[in-house]
Order: structure tokens, then sequence, then C-alpha cells
DNA sequence: TGCTTTTGTCAAAGCGCTTTGGAACGGCGT
DNA sequence: ACGCCGTTCCAAAGCGCTTTGACAAAAGCA
């Protein structure tokens, strides 16, 4: 079934009903009816290829999966594309994903871009001096990137969380609770997010008159491996931290167990406070001890950024904006006052 | 520039530059290196929606992501994807990832494939008496499965790993270790794999008269957490089992946790062979103790499978065959002769 | 030489949609 | 009665490609 078909067994011309089916004012509603009533009959589906060709717009969105030989594929990017793909299905978007290195990963976008498969780029995985933004920019075609970069001009459309305050919030909730120790076991050390998170943390501290010692960070991927043996790390310095800042829940499963093993007690002789990009099966109210955490729903950020890409392209509109999200601060269990020894050692 | 116009400028008709860059015989050798030289010139690269139009085929393959509120975005997939966008990227494919919920697959394959943006499907993670494979095979639209159906009639096309010879072969190594508790850490045990997988465990244990009690079989989704709690079990039964298999080594992770804490040694006390699905961070030769394990790479899979897709959908050829790929038994530390008190209890 | 094939090229007809530029129609004011 | 609008619809022109059917030119064959 096509528009010439429909149209004919509806006594109308194939521009009326296009017109009815794509919500152009200038057609009787009542005609509107008649035909969204055929549609329903005949189970007509417009073909995409001729509306693509006819709009010149292709109905999808284009991002890069970082995919080396070695490259873990990670939940964090799983999560988020699963909120990316819901909103688009609604609109009956997809994707196009260029699987690339992530050494290549301008090429890659690049390649996309010209490829002409894609109305609208989406980038994410941040750096400082993000050399995929001059890129974009040159390149007339709406994009959104999620996180911000450092060091580059703030003049393009973004959706980011607020890791500075996050960050910040949290260490001084531990502060004021009377840690002076501090450690964070944060992402990789490169990525914009794991920079603004050491900053909000460093900016707390300084405001006490504390410094964060080089050994107590620690720049990885947000394995729970890598968390547990960070995390042992820190246990065996001779004054060891009682305050963990976490970049993710994943990383807080190793550092914890790290904690357990060491014979010691969360939330009372170690303070942990993990950022929750709330992936379903890392609940951390579900934790032995239920983790204090910033929380920042992963999956939410991608329907969003889903919506505002979609709706740039859809509508030919302004480039989509920025957005900045505040992240919440939810106590849980993991988090208590500095223990005694602390207390006496410690302070400015 | 388009057609018509990088026609003009060689002085030749549309038609022969179309011929030319597609490959059709028709056209004289030096006539298509003309063509192919000003195409390099001028970077002029065919629409892709007029191609689709043209054509009727979008050059694209569909999927289906499952993914529910409380739906994990497994590594497995991650690793899967990777795997088939590799190969998609070299043919200038690209897919279409729908989301559904895990409960209307069905559903959501028809959509995809009614929607007409994909030449062809491809499914995983089969069932037993997969309803997914009579909906796809009155569909008339070329499919690849991943995996197989027990219980369903043979004849459709797909790539599977011999899961059955798998750890049928694994059980007997360990039988002739002298093991003869066993326990099996598996999948979800509505998936296909896992009950094959336990077929050949059950197999190779009936062959010596022994046989796998209820109690010492754990199907779970395949994490870490889950496969230390389920070993933990293991490990409290009186005659706790001494061979242990395991569906992936995530579960081995955590099941390893387990024997660690404790205290038994794993290739002494405990024997476990994992399946390895070659995760890039997860290599069985890093364990503290390096694993023994079943081995086929989930990325090779992922870039076979759409070889094959692609190439059906390219030449209408025929669908897809069915192909059983053997998995590789890798023997490490972590198997080693049953523990002297067992081959005393132990033997037939 | 005259005939049929083969080779290399072309003009034109789609593919199924959107969109432009009218046209028909009835109601309005004058 | 006339012209003028606003509404509702239409015919036809693309969008950029592939492919069919035809046709010269070159080649093969008797």
């Amino acid at each position: 079934m096509n528009l010439k078909q429909l149209s004919e067994l509806l006594g109308l011309s194939q521009t009326t009903v296009s017109r009815a089916l794509n919500g152009y004012p200038e057609v009787n509603e009542a005609t509107r009816e008649r035909v969204l009533q055929a549609v329903k009959e005949t189970g007509y589906r417009p073909n995409k290829a001729a509306q693509r060709l006819a709009t010149g717009k292709a109905g999808s969105i284009g991002l890069v999966m970082p995919t080396a030989p070695d490259h873990y594929s990670d939940v964090h990017f799983g999560e988020f594309l699963t909120g990316l793909g819901e909103e688009a299905v609604r609109h009956d978007f997809h994707f196009v994903i260029m699987p690339a290195d992530p050494n290549d990963e301008v090429g890659a976008l690049r390649r996309l871009a010209i490829s002409g498969n894609v109305d609208a780029l989406f980038v994410a995985y941040m750096r400082a001096h993000d050399p995929r933004l001059p890129m974009l920019k040159s390149l007339s075609m709406p994009f959104l990137v999620h996180g911000r970069s450092i060091g580059s001009e703030p003049d393009y459309p973004y959706l980011d969380i607020d890791n500075e305050a996050a960050f910040y919030d949290a260490a001084r909730l531990l502060l004021q609770l009377g840690h002076t120790r501090f450690a964070l076991l944060n992402g990789p050390g490169h990525l914009d997010f794991a920079i603004r998170r050491k900053n909000g943390l460093v900016a707390a501290l300084a405001e006490r008159g504390l410094s964060l010692p080089e050994d107590c960070m620690s720049h990885t991927s947000m394995t729970d491996e890598l968390g547990q043996s960070a995390m042992e790390r820190f246990l065996q310095m001779p004054e060891r931290p009682t305050a963990i800042l976490c970049s993710s829940t994943v990383l807080a499963l190793g550092a914890i167990r790290a904690v357990n093993q060491a014979g010691l007690k969360l939330g009372e002789d170690i303070s942990l406070i993990a950022h929750d990009d709330v992936l379903p099966h890392l609940k951390p109210e579900n934790f032995s001890v239920p983790l204090t955490t910033t929380r920042s729903s992963l999956r939410a950020a991608g329907v969003r950024i889903a919506q505002r890409l979609i709706g740039t392209v859809k509508q030919d509109g302004p480039f989509p904006e920025q957005e900045l999200w505040k992240t919440e601060l939810i106590v849980r269990a993991s988090t208590g006052p500095a223990p005694r020894q602390d207390q006496n050692l410690g302070g400015v």
C-alpha cells in the first residue's frame, strides 16, 4: 500500500493525504479524520526511503561507539544507549552506530557526518580540550554533547550534570562529619567529568585548608576490579583516608569489597560516597551497607538528549541549548562521623 | 555533487556512471577508470536515500535490544554489538536498534520488520521453543539467529557455538582428573545456551553413572555478584562440590571471590572451568589463578553474523545457513586433580 | 559482402514521498 | 452584481538514484 493507492481509495489527491498525515493546517478536520481512519484500516505506512529522499532528512542520529580490540564495552554506555533508544523509537528515529577506535573519534565522526545517513550527531566521553568540538562546529550539522569539555569555549550545545557541585557537596558533607583524610576513586583522568569531580572535591577541601595528596587519587576505567585494587592501595597507606569519593557505583562495588576484606566497617571506619548513574542492577540501597550517593540517571540523560536532538532535527529548529543538571545527594548508611582516632589526629 | 552533475562533467550519461560505480560488466574498463578518478577528485558520494528508494534496500539490519526499567545492559550484549558494528561499518551498513521489553520481543521484532527500514533481522538470547522463530519465518525477510532454540524445528538460519560439546568436554576433563562432585553456575535457565550446557555436563556425568543434584545447579543472570552468592551456597554444602562449570567469566569472577573468602585454593580444593566469551577486560589468563576455559569469541560471532546477514541482503541471495562453532578447551591453572579426600570417598 | 552478436552507451521511466503554485468554491463586503 | 478572501483541494514538479529497453558501433561469422 502506498500513498497513491491510498489516495485513490479515498478519492483524494496524494497532496491532501500527505498533508493530512503530516499535520498540516490546510486540510479539513473531517477529511483528516477520514484519512486517519483509512490508514488504520489499510495499515498504510509511508515509505521511509521516499520520505528521506523528498525531505532530505534521514530520521536518524549518529553516534560513535568507542571500541577497540581491548576496549571494554562498558555498562554505562549500554545504559545510556537504552535511554536514547527508548526515546528514539517513539519518534521512529533510529541511530547509526559507528564503532570506532577511541583514538580516531574525530575521523569516525566526520565520516558519519558526510555519509549522509544521519541528521544529527551525538558525542560523549568528552575530554579536556576535546578535538571533536571544533570539528563538529565546522560541520553545520546539529549535534549535542553529553558532558562538556573543560578548556573549550562553552559555546556548543550540551547536556551535562554538575559534576563539580556534586562532589563539592559530597565532600562538604564528609567534612561536616569530621573527616579530614580524603581519597578519590575517579574515572579515567583525561575525561572531563573526572576532572570536574576532582575539582569539586579539591575546592571543598581547600575551603578548610586541606588538600588532596597525589597518592589519594586513583584514575582508572570504571570497573569493580580496578575499584578494588585502588581501594586496597588506599587502605595500606600509613595514614589511611577515612572518606572516599567514588565516581561510580561499579567502582564502589570493588572498593567495598576491599574494605570488607580489610576487616573494616563501611560507614564507621570508612565513609564512602559514590556517584550513582542509576544502573538497574546496581542499586545503592541494595548494598549490604546502603550507599550514600550523588545521583543522576544516565538513562534519563539519554532520553533527554534524544528528545532534544530529535526536536532539533524535526523542526529544523534552532540548535539545542545548554543544560546542566544538578545531582541529588542522597544520604544512606555508608557515611558516618569520622572515627575517633581520626578526630584526635585530624583537623587543620 | 550528484550523479547528474558528475555525469555531465564527464560527458557521460547517468546510466553509465551509475553502472561504472556499481561494478556492472557492460562498461568499458577505461571509462570506469575515468569515472572512478572523477569520483576521487570531486568527492562525490551517492545519496543513500535515493539509492534506497531506487533499490528498495535499506542497507541496514535490525535488532532488538532487550531493555526494561530493571534490565541490566549487560557486557555480553555490548561485546557482541561491537563485533556486529565492526563488520557493518565496512559495508556502509548500519543497524536499527529497537529497544524493547524482553517480554515483548515478538512485537518489537514485528514492528521492526514492517517499519520498512531494515533489510534483515538479527535475534539473540534464544529460548527453548522460542516464539520469535515462527514469527520470523512468516515474515519473508532474511534473518539470522545467534544461538538456537531447543524444541524448535532446526530449519532456520543460525550461528551458534556447540555449547553441549563444550561443557561435555569440560566435564570429561574434570572427570578424568578424578572429580565426582560437580556443580554448575549457569546463565538464566530459560535460555537455550544454558540448557545445552547443562545437557552437556549431565551427559558426561551420566557416562560415569553420575548425576547432577538439583541443588548443585544455579541459574542466574551472569553478573559477578550472583556468581559469588551462588558459589557461597555451593561451598556451604556438607559434601561440597570440587568441580565447577561456569557459564561466563563474569560469573567466575564472583565465584572465585567466594572460593578465596572460604580460604580454599582454586585449582587444588576447587577446580573450575568457565566459558570464556573473550571479554577484553576479563581475560582468564589474568586471573590470579589463570582460568581453564572453553573459549569462543563473542565479538567474532558478531562479525561473522554481520558478514552473513549483509551478504544475504546484498546479493538478495539465498538465506544464510546454519553454522556451529566448536569451542576451544584451554587448560590453565584453575583445574587440577580432585583433592585426596574426594578420591577416597569418590569414584563410581 | 551481408548477416547476426556482442559491446558500450543513452534516454527515459520509475521508486514513493513532499511541496510549490494554482484553481475551484463559497462567503463577505460594497 | 462584482471583486476579494480564506479555505480546501489538486496537478505536477521535483528529490537522486537504478534499471529497462533501445540503439549505434564494433566484431564475429558465413
